[in-house]
DNA sequence: GCGTATCGTTCACAGCTCGAATGATTCAGG
DNA sequence: CCTGAATCATTCGAGCTGTGAACGATACGC
């Protein structure tokens, strides 16, 4: 980009003026700040992340769920153990394979997933207060059309 | 946001349409690819951010550093610990209060910096790869700007 | 000078996540 | 119908990261 001299050596600025920079620094710093507003109800990100993967897709075995969240299938059973400790989830053998756990939403689950909603909103207000709101829409935008490139959609 | 109807129960679309989740997601994805690229110098992500806070700021103190990345100051012992060994930093007592460690980048601190802008511009392309150049300058501009109001600056 | 505060360092510890082992269940094929 | 391979959920032990509480050394106010 900066061709003025083309012998200067990349320094702080350069890394700085990546994506890859900011979005790592920015997404721990929103991921902190929304961890610790869903720690109010008892939960942690990752719970966030499983009760939304059970809202979007239909109802899905436990290593679906492992795959499309990207983690390992052992991690599911201790969230899926805590949500259905909340009273959020429901486990039911699936009668056509009963190696299956299917997971379901119940209605806590539901509002919990709401309410965890309510909570990244909040942060968003918070994270985007200096931007107009047009400039707001075009970073939402665009960060949506980077997840649904390289995230499984 | 959406007040066609009011009564409509917020789920995963809502968490999902949120600039926090997308920016924590996308940040722990691009975190990792970072990560994967650096590891090939010897490097972790805190590392690269360590070498950059030195080249932008002066000189500085551990504890100054510490704060500046938001992290506890017996880590700071460590990664510097490593930069060392690796030749990236000089440890020197600062004469004027012989508590303090100055640290400062050597020749070779600089090269590795380089390189890791270098890892971070590749990651950018690929995770870029499906947007315009406008968009791509557009996103990497909004993402500055939440960095310079959130961010030690 | 003497107590207090600050800096860097060490160390033990808690949290998170993974991978390998286990048992139950299903399925393919003879 | 029976047997061996494959798949699911679960448990458990291990590795890695980062923190907070000590501690010694040094600076500073009174």
């Amino acid at each position: 980009m900066s061709d003025v001299k083309g012998a200067e050596v990349k320094g702080a600025a350069a890394l700085r003026a990546t994506v890859a920079f900011n979005l790592g620094t920015l997404g721990a710093l929103a991921a902190d700040r929304f961890a610790a507003r869903v720690e109010a109800l008892g939960l942690k990100p990752k719970h966030a992340g499983l009760l939304a993967a059970l809202d979007a897709g239909s109802a899905a075995s436990q290593q679906e769920l492992a795959s499309r969240l990207g983690v390992a299938p052992s991690l599911i059973v201790a969230l899926a153990d805590q949500l259905q400790e909340l009273g959020a989830v429901e486990r039911l053998r699936d009668p056509e394979d009963r190696r299956r756990q299917v997971l379901t939403l119940t209605a806590e689950g539901r509002s919990l997933l709401a309410r965890c909603a309510d909570a990244a909103e909040t942060v968003d207000a918070d994270l985007t207060a200096g931007l107009t709101a047009a400039q707001r829409t075009a970073l939402a935008r665009h960060l949506r059309t980077l997840g649904e490139h390289h995230l499984p959609h």
